[in-house]
DNA sequence: GCCAACGTTGGC
DNA sequence: GCCAACGTTGGC
């Protein structure tokens, strides 16, 4: 399913990483890494991975570098996820979903009738990749875009910069707890 | 629907 | 490799 509303892309190159992976070889076994994820509730919402089956998805769709090289390089089986709806009302963060299974090819890219294919990608040299996610918990309210960019503990988090517009961005730690900490309140 | 911010493309 | 034009994202 959708996960991502349609970006159109116009050249993908296999070997365009100018974007750093965010966890250079440092993460030790056990390490967890927090991360938000970006999905138009109106094309999938954390109501919809709620009742996937499994309460699992696989995250099409994602068609820009840096988000598919977070997703590539940087995330494994378990690592925490803020499922943050864009493009809604309101917009925010809907609940906390985790890393089910670790980067693999996005389908959708070789598939002629889907809206996120890439004429240049082959089963051989695929581009884009996906990850899936798994529900863990919802809150129960969407933690509003306002709310998050008002409280001092999130100053810096990358949602709440002006123009923020990167599908897939880490999260540090003490922003993860302090969001969940809000979404249970 | 508007439009600011930003990423991508392509001419040079 | 620069950078203007263009297309997209996403808040409001």
């Amino acid at each position: 399913m959708p996960a991502r509303r349609p970006a159109r892309q116009g050249k993908p190159t296999p070997a365009s990483p100018r974007v750093v992976a965010p966890v250079p070889g440092e993460r030790r076994p056990g390490d967890v890494l927090h991360w938000l994820m970006k999905s138009e509730p109106d094309v999938f919402s954390f109501a919809d991975l709620l009742r996937a089956p499994a309460r699992t998805t696989g995250w099409e769709g994602v068609r820009n570098y840096q988000a598919r090289n977070y997703m590539r390089d940087g995330m494994r089986v378990g690592d925490r996820v803020l499922f943050y709806h864009s493009n809604a009302a309101p917009s925010g963060v809907a609940g906390i979903a985790e890393v089910a299974r670790a980067a693999y090819p996005d389908p959708s890219q070789f598939d002629r009738t889907s809206e996120y294919f890439d004429p240049k990608a082959t089963r051989e040299a695929p581009i884009w990749m996906q990850v899936d996610i798994r529900a863990v918990e919802a809150f129960a309210q969407v933690i509003p875009l306002e709310a998050l960019k008002a409280d001092a503990a999130l100053t810096g988090m990358e949602v709440t910069r002006t123009g923020s517009r990167l599908s897939v961005q880490l999260v540090s730690p003490a922003h993860f707890e302090r969001v969940v900490a809000l979404g249970r309140r």
